[in-house]
RNA sequence: AGAGAGUUGGCGGAGUGGUCGAACGCGGCGGUCUUGAAAACCGUUGACUGUAACAGGUCCGGGGGUUCGAAUCCCUCACUCUCUGCCA
């Protein structure tokens, strides 16, 4: 969330930076937070003051008894116990605003980078540049939904049998083309410095909260009620709380991991052929990358992850475009976002593949996540992430892009990790 | 799942209801000594909030309670460990 003291001290910004985003009476509700945490600190003060005195007196009546003067000591409790009374009063009117003033932050999304285009909808994206040949297909060419019926690689009846509508079986060439993306993807991000983990898949409130997951995308979340917990939509949130509640040595920056989970996202509402095939599920496999950055540094960090993400396409040989998000389309806890799309030929339309972030310190607020700066002080850290990559439209392209009408070609790149060249 | 034990600062580990934000050790940082280093010695070393700066307030797993006063007593939740059970 956003930091107050950045909403004291420069009010205006955080206005515009809202109404950037579309964010609607931006104005007034950074008022009625100010507003909110000026009565706060009055209140805390009065508190405190009172605080302050009955500690003294209590520390006064610890030495009247040891040195034998109990009936002083008597006198001076009732003077506590009112003093003790009106600060609990007090404290009580505290927690309601300070539960006010944390649910008014909550709501309130991050900034956007000064680079963000303004605009509402994901049309006003802007293309930072797009790569790569757009394949001629042959005549008859299917997209990659009757493709992976054809070679009997994807299973989305079985996948409903067993579970239920977006939860396809991936089965032979097309169980082993996964394996080989994921090996590739994290071998890949090794030889890029990051260290590979293996985070649980399911998180508790605490992680939800912490990366931004909750309180507003509750409904987009599985939800193990039993035992109040998550199943991710991302790595990210995994990943990104192993640091929530630390002070990182600066040797340490920044953090670079890397894991690969499959990520579920409910994602109710949607219909449609936008959903068609592998373009929307609800259980998908996906390598993500994090890093923990110093503050002066995070532009420059997420600047390689694009280039790293682009590294990936450029060797599956998809065609590809880079977007910067505007204003509307960014999401809620991003300051800049990348959008990287690749070429879905049969389709004939971009498919997002990957989303590249840089939070600022709107996540690492919430997670308490810091380094000591020169000068000693403890200071907020920067958290950024990326998809390198999401496995299944990059299955669709693969497929629909390279498809002849005798199977399949792969990319050269995998032939080693897949142990065949074609499908079919 | 049952029984018991535990949760204290970066780590280890004391702690009696009263001047405890917390002994002591290690580690870290600064200094003395040294050509340099080690050793030794001296000093220093938590976070949040707050202030112009002091002051003040809060924090000993989380939440609640008893008390003039709680790390210390009570309740509750979470987690960890040991034994038993079950299990890949």
């Amino acid at each position: 969330m956003l930091q107050l003291t950045v909403l004291r001290e420069q009010t205006d910004l955080v206005v515009a930076g809202l109404n950037k985003k579309n964010y609607k009476n931006a104005a007034e509700e950074v008022a009625a937070i100010l507003d909110l945490d000026q009565q706060r600190r009055a209140l805390q003060s009065e508190h405190d003051d009172l605080q302050a005195k009955a500690n003294s007196i209590s520390k006064e009546i610890g030495i009247m008894m040891k040195s034998g003067e109990r009936d002083k000591a008597e006198s001076y409790k009732a003077e506590t116990t009112e003093l003790k009374q009106k600060a609990k009063a007090l404290s009580e009117q505290l927690s309601t605003i300070e539960e006010d003033l944390q649910k008014a932050l909550y709501k309130l999304p991050n900034l956007p980078h000064e680079s963000v285009p303004a605009g509402r909808t994901s049309e006003d994206n802007e293309v930072v540049l797009e790569q790569g040949e757009i394949p001629e297909l042959y005549e008859g060419a299917l997209p990659h939904w009757e493709l992976i019926q054809k070679y009997d690689i994807i299973d989305f009846e079985l996948g409903n049998k067993i579970t239920g509508a977006g939860f396809p079986v991936y089965k032979k060439q097309g169980a082993r083309l996964q394996r080989a993306l994921i090996n590739f993807f994290l071998d890949e991000a090794m030889k890029a410095g990051y260290i590979e983990v293996q985070p649980p898949i399911m998180v508790n409130e605490a992680s939800g909260y912490g990366t931004g997951q909750l309180p507003d995308k509750d409904g987009q979340m599985y939800h193990a009620t039993a035992d109040n917990l998550y199943l991710i939509p991302t790595a990210e949130v995994p990943i990104t709380n192993m640091y929530r509640d630390t002070i990182v040595p600066v040797e340490q920056l920044p953090v670079k991991n890397t894991g690969h989970t499959p990520c579920f996202r409910r994602e109710a509402g949607s219909w449609g052929a936008d959903v068609r095939g592998l373009n929307r599920l609800h259980q998908f496999d996906k390598v993500e990358i994090v890093q923990i950055s110093l503050p002066e540094k995070s532009y420059e960090a997420l600047e390689e992850m694009s280039s790293y993400i682009q590294s990936l396409l450029q060797k599956l040989e998809l065609p590809y475009r880079v977007l910067r998000l505007c204003g509307g389309d960014l999401g809620f806890t991003a300051a800049l976002t990348y959008d990287m799309e690749v070429y879905s030929t049969a389709q004939g339309r971009w498919l997002e593949v990957s989303s590249a972030s840089n939070f600022e310190t709107y996540q690492a607020n919430r997670l308490k996540l810091r380094f000591k700066n020169d000068s000693g002080k403890t200071q907020l850290l920067h958290t950024l992430n990326g998809s390198a990559l999401a496995l299944p439209r990059i299955v669709a392209a693969i497929l629909e892009n390279n498809q002849t009408p005798d199977g399949i070609n792969m990319p050269k790149v995998l032939h080693p990790y897949l142990g065949f060249e074609k499908i079919g």
